[in-house]
DNA sequence: GCCAACGTTGGC
DNA sequence: GCCAACGTTGGC
Protein backbone atom coordinates (compact mmCIF):
# COMPACT_ATOMS: atom_id res chain seq x y z
CA UNK A 1 0.00 0.00 0.00
CA UNK A 2 1.17 3.29 -1.18
CA UNK A 3 1.22 6.64 1.14
CA UNK A 4 2.54 9.98 0.58
CA UNK A 5 4.29 10.64 3.85
CA UNK A 6 2.28 14.68 3.78
CA UNK A 7 -0.71 13.02 3.79
CA UNK A 8 -0.12 9.93 6.19
CA UNK A 9 2.85 8.38 7.28
CA UNK A 10 4.03 5.57 9.05
CA UNK A 11 4.70 7.53 12.06
CA UNK A 12 0.89 8.40 11.67
CA UNK A 13 0.12 4.77 11.70
CA UNK A 14 2.31 3.96 14.85
CA UNK A 15 0.72 7.11 16.72
CA UNK A 16 -2.80 5.64 15.39
CA UNK A 17 -2.17 1.87 16.60
CA UNK A 18 -4.55 1.44 13.08
CA UNK A 19 -6.33 3.10 10.60
CA UNK A 20 -9.12 2.92 8.30
CA UNK A 21 -7.50 2.93 4.69
CA UNK A 22 -9.96 5.65 3.11
CA UNK A 23 -9.99 7.76 -0.05
CA UNK A 24 -8.89 4.69 -2.48
CA UNK A 25 -10.68 6.26 -5.74
CA UNK A 26 -9.43 3.96 -8.41
CA UNK A 27 -11.70 0.54 -9.50
CA UNK A 28 -8.09 -1.46 -9.69
CA UNK A 29 -7.13 -0.41 -6.24
CA UNK A 30 -10.43 -1.10 -4.46
CA UNK A 31 -10.76 -4.53 -6.17
CA UNK A 32 -7.69 -5.61 -4.40
CA UNK A 33 -8.66 -4.40 -1.23
CA UNK A 34 -11.99 -6.11 -1.42
CA UNK A 35 -10.67 -9.53 -2.78
CA UNK A 36 -7.56 -10.40 -2.16
CA UNK A 37 -7.28 -8.82 1.25
CA UNK A 38 -8.17 -11.08 4.03
CA UNK A 39 -7.81 -11.04 7.52
CA UNK A 40 -4.55 -11.03 8.90
CA UNK A 41 -2.87 -10.36 5.33
CA UNK A 42 0.32 -8.79 5.66
CA UNK A 43 1.55 -5.48 4.13
CA UNK A 44 4.03 -3.44 2.52
CA UNK A 45 3.92 -0.06 3.23
CA UNK A 46 5.43 2.17 0.96
CA UNK A 47 6.07 6.22 0.77
CA UNK A 48 5.58 7.57 -2.04
CA UNK A 49 6.78 11.72 -2.79
CA UNK A 50 8.91 11.21 -0.33
CA UNK A 51 12.20 11.43 0.87
CA UNK A 52 13.16 8.61 0.88
CA UNK A 53 10.94 6.99 -1.55
CA UNK A 54 10.56 3.50 -0.37
CA UNK A 55 9.19 0.47 1.23
CA UNK A 56 9.00 1.41 5.71
CA UNK A 57 7.33 -1.15 7.14
CA UNK A 58 4.95 -3.67 7.32
CA UNK A 59 1.19 -3.49 8.69
CA UNK A 60 -1.77 -5.89 9.07
CA UNK A 61 -5.28 -6.32 8.13
CA UNK A 62 -7.47 -6.20 10.97
CA UNK A 63 -10.99 -5.76 9.20
CA UNK A 64 -12.29 -7.01 5.95
CA UNK A 65 -13.64 -4.29 3.03
CA UNK A 66 -15.99 -2.44 4.00
CA UNK A 67 -17.91 0.75 2.71
CA UNK A 68 -15.73 3.59 2.61
CA UNK A 69 -18.49 6.17 3.91
CA UNK A 70 -15.76 9.42 3.59
CA UNK A 71 -16.97 8.59 -0.11
CA UNK A 72 -20.51 10.28 0.37
CA UNK A 73 -19.46 13.14 2.91
CA UNK A 74 -19.43 16.10 0.75
CA UNK A 75 -17.25 17.88 3.31
CA UNK A 76 -14.88 15.32 2.42
CA UNK A 77 -11.71 15.83 0.18
CA UNK A 78 -12.09 12.41 -1.56
CA UNK A 79 -15.82 12.76 -1.84
CA UNK A 80 -17.52 11.12 -4.83
CA UNK A 81 -20.78 12.44 -5.98
CA UNK A 82 -21.64 9.04 -7.21
CA UNK A 83 -21.20 7.71 -4.12
CA UNK A 84 -24.23 6.98 -1.19
CA UNK A 85 -25.07 4.73 1.77
CA UNK A 86 -26.93 2.76 -0.33
CA UNK A 87 -24.35 2.44 -3.29
CA UNK A 88 -20.98 2.68 -1.55
CA UNK A 89 -18.91 2.26 -4.50
CA UNK A 90 -16.11 2.79 -2.65
CA UNK A 91 -14.42 0.42 -0.21
CA UNK A 92 -11.38 0.29 2.55
CA UNK A 93 -9.44 -1.69 4.95
CA UNK A 94 -8.25 -1.50 8.86
CA UNK A 95 -5.00 -1.82 8.88
CA UNK A 96 -2.12 -1.93 12.01
CA UNK A 97 1.01 -1.26 12.01
CA UNK A 98 3.36 -4.22 12.98
CA UNK A 99 6.45 -2.57 12.62
CA UNK A 100 8.89 -0.13 11.11
CA UNK A 101 12.07 -1.06 9.41
CA UNK A 102 15.00 0.59 10.77
CA UNK A 103 15.75 1.82 7.65
CA UNK A 104 13.46 2.47 4.78
CA UNK A 105 14.57 0.50 1.84
CA UNK A 106 14.55 2.71 -1.12
CA UNK A 107 13.38 2.66 -4.57
CA UNK A 108 16.54 2.89 -6.17
CA UNK A 109 17.91 -0.06 -3.93
CA UNK A 110 15.13 -2.26 -4.53
CA UNK A 111 15.97 -1.52 -8.47
CA UNK A 112 19.03 -3.68 -7.92
CA UNK A 113 17.38 -6.80 -6.36
CA UNK A 114 17.36 -9.02 -9.21
CA UNK A 115 14.66 -10.95 -7.47
CA UNK A 116 12.74 -8.34 -7.37
CA UNK A 117 12.40 -8.01 -10.95
CA UNK A 118 9.02 -7.90 -11.54
CA UNK A 119 7.68 -6.75 -8.48
CA UNK A 120 4.42 -4.58 -10.09
CA UNK A 121 5.69 -1.71 -7.64
CA UNK A 122 8.65 -1.35 -9.56
CA UNK A 123 7.23 -1.52 -13.23
CA UNK A 124 7.60 1.73 -15.04
CA UNK A 125 4.26 4.02 -14.83
CA UNK A 126 3.10 1.96 -11.75
CA UNK A 127 0.46 4.07 -9.91
CA UNK A 128 -1.85 1.53 -7.94
CA UNK A 129 -1.83 2.94 -4.51
CA UNK A 130 -3.04 -0.71 -3.76
CA UNK A 131 -0.96 -3.76 -5.14
CA UNK A 132 -0.47 -7.55 -5.08
CA UNK A 133 2.97 -8.46 -3.65
CA UNK A 134 4.66 -12.00 -4.81
CA UNK A 135 4.84 -13.89 -1.25
CA UNK A 136 8.87 -14.76 -2.50
CA UNK A 137 9.00 -10.73 -3.07
CA UNK A 138 7.79 -10.36 0.11
CA UNK A 139 10.02 -12.63 1.61
CA UNK A 140 12.40 -10.41 -0.31
CA UNK A 141 11.57 -7.25 1.42
CA UNK A 142 11.86 -9.03 4.85
CA UNK A 143 15.08 -9.97 4.35
CA UNK A 144 16.89 -7.04 3.15
CA UNK A 145 14.99 -5.24 5.62
CA UNK A 146 16.49 -7.92 8.28
CA UNK A 147 20.16 -7.38 6.55
CA UNK A 148 19.77 -4.04 6.96
CA UNK A 149 19.41 -3.48 10.32
CA UNK A 150 22.89 -5.45 10.87
C1' DG B 1 8.30 21.91 -12.04
C1' DC B 2 8.27 18.46 -15.79
C1' DC B 3 6.24 14.80 -17.96
C1' DA B 4 5.34 9.68 -18.93
C1' DA B 5 2.01 6.61 -18.02
C1' DC B 6 -1.70 5.80 -16.84
C1' DG B 7 -7.40 6.09 -15.77
C1' DT B 8 -11.75 8.57 -16.61
C1' DT B 9 -15.10 11.22 -19.11
C1' DG B 10 -18.08 12.40 -22.62
C1' DG B 11 -19.15 13.54 -27.48
C1' DC B 12 -19.96 11.11 -31.47
C1' DG C 1 -17.65 1.15 -28.91
C1' DC C 2 -14.09 4.59 -30.23
C1' DC C 3 -11.04 8.00 -28.95
C1' DA C 4 -9.63 12.84 -27.89
C1' DA C 5 -9.33 15.62 -24.06
C1' DC C 6 -8.56 15.91 -19.54
C1' DG C 7 -7.09 14.79 -14.71
C1' DT C 8 -3.98 12.23 -11.65
C1' DT C 9 0.04 9.76 -9.96
C1' DG C 10 4.51 9.76 -8.81
C1' DG C 11 9.45 9.35 -10.22
C1' DC C 12 12.84 12.39 -11.70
Amino acid sequence: MKSEPDVYSIADLQRDGHTCWDGVRNYQARNFMRDEMRLGDEILFYHSNAQPMGISGVAKVVREAYPDHTAWDKKHHHYDPKASPDNPLWQMVDIRLERIFAQPLALDALRKVPELKGMELLRKGSRLSVQPVRASEFDTVLKLACKKTK
